[in-house]
RNA sequence: GGUCGCUUGGCUCAGUGGUAGAGCAUUCCAUUCACAUUGGAAAGGUCAGUGGUUCGAUCCCACUAGCGACCACCA
């Protein structure tokens, strides 16, 4: 018999599912719908196993789905612009977008992104995903960009977008604006510097301070109001080292046992900042431009045009040397940092686009609460990250290679001026349009040089799904989706953004469930981050190293939303797995030779044949049960056991007499085989959705002929189920006998083993005692027994325990 | 600081209100009739700690400790 050959085998059968086009979505079915909101990976570079771990207990659960009798919608988009495709692009051609024309720019990064695109669908043909690849989208593709713009616009007109100037999260290193999502606290080295102020009798005020550049935007000192010790400065001016006079105000976030208890505030350190020069309306002193360097008139002559960095190193050489640092103590402290390139996030007043989050928290906390979420306890991150937004969600961003805003604005009064609708998509800083300002009908109009954040985009990935392709869908697809599948790092922004959009579009929760899976880790507490990308563990090599089988099977092996480590073992064992399904199936078609127009009658098959299939049905049910809870690690688990345990090591011993010793037209044999070809059959399909290349292979070497019209591939096959009635009698009558008769032939095993007799040992007599059994019960098995323990005579007695007495032959 | 999750044999993890389970690792035994990517078996745990509820707790409750994650703080 030929070995499976994996490297021929899954290669073969991704063809045969693309050429007859297995999983395409059919929009003409009556089934009911699953439509599943898949996420659309970030072109940034190479896909990773963490990418991996969380698309396969994806495909597995649409797998499943199509087999319970839905009509899977299971599509595939690419979100191929913003910032990290940016990035790859000026990476990969040693370009920068901020030095050539942005129409050449964006020209360049669709040539790179369109080579990515085969890349990513590659990896994931060669995993067999049953995607309908014709349902594909990319987020920068011309249709998108349309309906993106024309989100952009209603949203606007309808009030939930705004232009507003005011201070907002700015990376200096990429140039651009962020949302509060994109800020990752990061641990950095620090030091706090203790700097003398005085007050107005020349007292000297210690204020500690971790960034002493940021004196000359001094324009506050905030004190805690129970703090005794500066209870008299309240109200009062103090002078800072560079001579400014500023005000001491009171607030509850000034911490008593911080520092000194005396805090600077400056325009602008951190967010606390920003509140208190609203609160206390203070002053605006802005030393620091968009590049991250202190402005020419920034107050101090030692900073000027320096970066941040470098700004601080000055500052502290220049205090030092006019003695105003009393004390310096390094400290490690978390600073909010750009999660894409981990400079420190500044707060830089520029104009910006926002769309309105912070006046609906209260609805967005009841949409979550409609949403099923699995694990439920994702839930609470989702909760937790709205309850704490402190910032509209910032959507523009300075950059080129993104969907353009498409606005333009009067040059002479600044009004805000919107293309029509049939104009897009477009680029205002290329597309002229026709217009006279409404306001001063002025006729110069300036076109709009930011971009939209791409989550604005994939935030709104239902709707992408339910009005692109719309020739293949037949507009079958609806708001709420069934599903949404993604990892749990990105609850904060494409969870969260995506409830967002589907509120203000629809007034609707965008998916009626949400599995949140976990993270794969290299090693205990070793991420595979957006930056390292797991290192030397590509995806591709693993495949071609153990087989895509394999690597799903070790893929799905923790439980939904438990980060899981990526384990060598696991391969192993799904190896295993694949070679015995391979071996037992083999034994299974040498067995089913003589076995011709297969029926299934319950009452023609022996107890332990008809218990058999009926457990095989019995184990689907259980898997399905867990399936729908997007369960797929127990699913897997109950399928081992039984196809392993139950059906390899114990059915197929027990009926090998029967094979190998009967005639063709034997009762006896012909019940054996026909629970054969049934209950393999189950086993395959069942395992399908986890290993579907060999369980093909399988179908396809075998079923395809032999079943009366078969499905053209397995995974057109239905779930196996089978009327309950069936299943209970057939497990009622006999599960308990069975297991006795299991525990008697596991003694014998035990027994010869213990003598050090092989188990292939012929016994004379068999002395079998039991607390309940009488022979009358074992007959049906008697002969099954036989054949198991290779006994010529069986007798049964009662005992106090089950217990066996072997008499072996000479 | 808040929240959520976790803590079970050497390792990775299941699990249940009623004498603890799997896989791997370890040790021993078997072998030619599907499979050495095999089969059989042994050894190995006071289920993190303390207290409570209960006839009975690994499981329910409270507290404590450790780990992880998310959120907040970050002068």
């Amino acid at each position: 018999m030929a070995k499976y050959d994996f490297k021929v085998s899954e290669k073969k059968w991704q063809d045969f599912w693309r050429d007859n086009h297995t999983y395409q979505f059919d929009p003409d079915s009556n089934k009911p719908i699953f439509s599943i909101d898949t996420p659309p990976p970030t072109v940034s570079g190479k896909l990773h196993l963490g990418h991996v771990f969380s698309y396969t207990q994806t495909e597995i659960i649409a797998r499943y789905k199509r087999m319970a009798g839905n009509n899977v919608y299971y599509p595939f988009g690419m979100d191929d612009n913003g910032l990290p495709t940016e990035k790859l692009v000026e990476q990969e051609l040693g370009i920068k977008g901020s030095e050539m024309d942005r129409e050449d720019f964006i020209s360049k990064c669709l040539a790179v992104v369109g080579e990515y695109h085969k890349k990513y669908r590659d990896l994931w043909q060669s995993l067999g995903f049953s995607v309908d690849w014709k349902l594909e989208y990319s987020t920068i593709s011309p249709s998108v960009r349309k309906l993106t713009q024309e989100n952009f616009i209603d949203l606007y007109q309808r009030g939930y977008i705004y232009r507003k100037k005011s201070p907002s999260l700015w990376c200096w290193n990429c140039q651009t604006s962020v949302a509060q999502a994109e800020v990752e606290d990061t641990p950095k080295e620090s030091v706090f510097y203790d700097i003398p102020f005085k007050d107005a009798q020349n007292n000297q005020l210690i204020v500690a301070t971790t960034r002493p550049e940021l004196l000359p935007a001094c324009v506050g000192m905030i004190v805690n109001p129970q703090d005794k010790r500066y209870a008299h400065l309240i109200g009062k001016e103090v002078t800072t080292p560079l001579g400014h006079k500023v005000k001491v105000y009171a607030d509850d976030k000034a911490k008593i046992d911080k520092g000194t208890g005396i805090v600077m505030c400056c325009t602008y350190g951190d967010e606390t900042d920003l509140e208190w020069k609203n609160k206390f309306n203070l002053e605006e002193k802005i030393i620091i431009d968009k590049h991250g360097r202190f402005i020419a008139d920034c107050g101090l002559e030692a900073l000027v045009g320096k970066t941040i960095t470098e700004g601080r190193k000055s500052c502290v050489a220049w205090l030092r040397e006019k003695k105003l640092i009393s004390k310096e103590v390094p400290i490690t402290h978390d600073v909010g940092c750009h999660e894409r390139c981990g400079t420190p996030i500044e707060i830089v007043n520029t104009d910006q686009w926002f769309v309105k989050v912070l006046e609906f928290k209260k609805e967005l906390l009841t949409l979550g609460n409609k949403i099923k979420w699995h694990p439920q306890s994702m839930k609470q991150r989702y909760n937790s990250w709205v309850e704490n937004l402190k910032w509209d969600w910032c959507i523009s961003r300075d950059r080129f290679y993104g969907i353009p805003i498409p606005v333009y604005y009067c040059q002479e009064c600044g009004e805000i001026i919107l293309p029509e609708k049939q104009q897009l998509p477009l680029d205002p800083l290329t597309f002229k349009i026709d217009k006279v300002c409404p306001k001063c009908n002025a006729l110069g109009l300036k076109g709009e040089n930011l971009v939209l954040d791409t989550w604005f985009t994939s935030g709104n990935s239902p709707e992408l799904n339910v009005k692109l392709n719309q020739p293949l869908t037949k507009g079958k697809i609806t708001i709420p989706m069934s599903l949404r599948p993604q990892a749990h790092d990105i609850i904060r922004t494409w969870t969260f953004y995506t409830i967002v959009l589907a509120y203000f579009k629809y007034q609707s929760i965008p998916w009626q469930d949400i599995a949140i899976s976990g993270h794969i880790l290299l090693r205990k507490g070793e991420k595979i981050s957006k930056r390292t990308g797991g290192g030397q563990l590509r995806p591709e090599d693993q495949i071609s190293l153990h087989s895509a089988d394999a690597i799903r099977y070790a893929m799905c092996g923790a439980s939904l939303g438990l980060d899981a480590y990526y384990d060598d073992n696991e391969i192993e064992n799904g190896k295993k797995l694949i070679n015995k399904l391979f071996n037992a199936s083999n034994f299974c078609f040498m067995a089913l030779q003589d076995y011709h127009n297969p029926s299934l009658k319950y009452e023609e098959l022996l107890p332990i044949d008809s218990w058999l299939l009926a457990k095989s049905f019995d184990i689907a049910n259980k898997m399905s049960t867990y399936l729908e809870k997007y369960d797929y690690s127990h699913s897997k688990a109950i399928f081992e056991n039984f196809f392993w345990s139950i059906f390899c090591d114990n059915y197929l011993e027990i009926i090998k007499k029967r094979i190998y010793n009967l005639e063709s037209n034997d009762p006896k044999k012909r019940s054996a085989q026909t629970a054969l070809f049934y209950s393999l059959l189950n086993i395959l399909k069942i395992a399908s959705p986890f290993i579907p290349h060999i369980t093909e292979d399988i179908y396809q070497s075998y079923y395809i002929n032999t079943l009366p019209s078969a499905p053209l591939s397995i995974h057109l096959s239905s779930w196996p189920s089978e009327d309950s009635k069936n299943i209970t009698m057939s497990l009622e009558k006999t599960d308990s006998v069975v297991s006795e008769i299991i525990n008697i032939i596991n003694l014998v095993r035990t027994q010869k083993s213990h003598d050090g007799m092989s188990l292939a040992k012929e016994v004379s007599n068999l002395q079998i005692f039991h607390p309940a059994l009488k022979m009358a019960d074992i007959t049906p098995y008697l002969f099954d027994l036989q054949g198991t323990t290779k006994a010529e005579n069986i007798n049964i007695a009662i005992g106090k325990e089950i217990s066996v007495a072997l008499k072996y032959k000479a």
